[in-house]
DNA sequence: TGCAAAATAGCACGATCGTTCTATTTTAGA
DNA sequence: TCTAAAATAGAACGATCGTGCTATTTTGCA
C-alpha cells in the first residue's frame, strides 16, 4: 500500500532495543525490566518455535529455557496466541533486517535483486540448523485460520511483494526485457528457496545451495538479462 | 537399488486390499476382521494426516472419527510411532498408484518426464484440500531424528530418485542435450512442485498452477529440449 | 528510604496426551 | 455349535498442556 513494502523499521526491532544491557542513559526511553525480559522470552521463544515449529511452542517449554515459572513467562502476554504472533513479528523484523534493508542499500534492478536473493538464500542455509518460520508456519497454518495464520500470512505477503517489486524494478531498469513476466520470475525465485530449506534441511542433500544459485542464474539467463553486475 | 525405482507395488497397496467388503471368495487370501479395520484405521489416519500433520494425529481424535475406543484403536499399532510409519507408508503406496504408475505407461523420454509432472501436480493441487505429507511431514521431521523421519525421508528420496531417472532417461532418448545437467533439472522441477504447494495451499494465490506449469516448460526450453510431445 | 506498582512464583483446574491393564464381546475354524 | 483366539471396550496411570487465582518478591519513583 505505502511506499515500503516492507513495514517500516519499528523502534523495538533495532537490535539495541533487543539487548538486555541496563538502560542507556542517554538514549531516550529506557526498557522497563518488564520489557528486557518479555523481549527476552520472545528470543527464546523465536529459537524453540524454528526448532519446533509455532504450533509446538509450549510455555512450559519456554519456561525451563528462561528458568522461570510457567505462570512468569504467561503473565507477559495473554495468550499463547500472543505469544506466537509475537514470535513471528520478531521473525518478521530479524528478515526485514537481514534480508530486506541490506539489499536496498544497492542500486535498484539487477544488483538489488541479486542481493536480495543471495540474502534470503543465506538466510534460508543459515537456517539448515534451525528452521524457517515463514516455510513451517505455512505447513502448520495452511488450513487452520485464526489471527496466528493471518498475521504468518501478512509477513509473508509483505516479503514477496517485496521480492516483486525488486523484478519489476529490474525491468524498469532496462535490465530485464520489456516482455519479462515478473509474476512467473518471483514464482520461481520463491521455488527456488523452497527446494533450497527442503533439500538442505530435511533430506541434507549436498550442493544445494549451488543449485538454488545456479537456478537463479538459469531463470535472469532465460529472461535475456543484461549482463549487469 | 533395485531395477524399479519405486518399489514393488505390494499385495496391500493394491485398492482391492483396502475395500471393505467382505472377505472376496474367489481373490486368494481374504482379509481377517482386524486387518480390515485396521485398514480403515489407516486410511482415516492418513485423512487426518493430511490436515493436521503427522505430529498432531491423536489417537484419541482417530478414536472418535472411526466411532471406537482408544485402546481398541491403539491395539491395533505397537506405539503411536507404529501408526505414524504406517500412515507414511499409506501415503507412499497411494503417491506410486497415482504419480508414478501411470506415469511409466508412457514411453521413456519427454513423454514420460511430463506425465510425471503433470501427475505429481495434480495431485499436490488435489492436495490444497488436504496437504502433502511429504511437504509436511518434512518440515516436521527436519530435525527430529527417528524411524518416523526415516520413513518419511526413505519415501521421499525414493520418488525423487524416480524423479531423476526419468530425466536422465529423457536425455538419452536424445529428447534433452547431451549436456543437459540431470541433478540440477531434478532440483527446479521439484522446487516448482514446492511453490505450487506453498502458494496455492497457503496464500490461497489463484494461478499457482498455470505458473508451475509454465515453469516446469521454461525448464525444458532453457535446456534445449526437443519438441518431443 | 518508603511505598505503590509491576513482575514473578506457586498452586490448582480441567483437558488431553500415549500407554497399560483387565474385562468383555466378537470372530473364525474344527 | 462349541471354543479358543482375536478384537474391542473401559478404566486408570502419569505427564503435559493452557490458563486462572492468589501470594510474594522485585522494581522504580517521590
Amino acid at each position: 500500500m505505502s511506499a515500503n513494502p516492507i513495514s517500516k523499521p519499528s523502534p523495538r526491532s533495532l537490535s539495541a532495543a533487543r539487548s538486555l544491557k541496563p538502560p542507556a542513559k542517554g538514549s531516550g526511553r529506557a526498557l522497563l525490566k518488564g520489557q528486557q525480559t518479555k523481549q527476552a522470552i520472545i528470543d527464546a521463544a523465536l529459537g524453540l518455535a524454528t526448532q519446533i515449529g509455532i504450533e509446538g511452542l509450549s510455555i512450559g517449554a519456554l519456561a525451563e529455557v528462561m528458568r522461570m515459572s510457567k505462570s512468569g513467562v504467561f503473565a507477559h502476554f495473554g495468550s499463547r496466541e500472543d505469544l506466537q504472533i509475537s514470535v513471528i513479528r520478531e521473525y518478521h523484523d530479524r528478515f526485514e533486517q537481514e534480508v530486506f534493508y541490506p539489499a536496498i542499500q544497492h542500486p535498484r534492478g539487477l544488483p538489488r535483486l541479486r542481493t536480495m536473493f543471495a540474502n534470503w538464500m543465506t538466510r534460508t542455509s543459515t537456517e539448515i540448523d534451525s528452521g524457517c518460520l515463514y516455510i513451517s508456519g505455512a505447513v502448520e497454518f495452511d488450513d487452520r485460520p485464526g489471527p496466528v495464520r493471518d498475521a504468518l500470512a501478512s509477513s509473508v505477503n509483505t516479503w514477496l511483494q517485496a521480492m516483486l517489486r525488486a523484478v519489476l524494478l529490474a525491468k524498469q531498469s532496462g535490465h530485464l526485457p520489456a516482455d519479462a513476466d515478473e509474476h512467473q520470475m518471483a514464482f520461481e525465485i520463491h521455488a527456488l528457496i523452497l527446494a533450497l530449506h527442503f533439500e538442505a534441511r530435511f533430506l541434507k542433500s549436498p550442493g544445494s545451495i549451488e543449485r538454488a544459485h545456479q537456478g537463479f542464474e538459469n531463470i535472469l539467463l532465460r529472461c535475456g538479462a543484461k549482463s549487469v553486475r
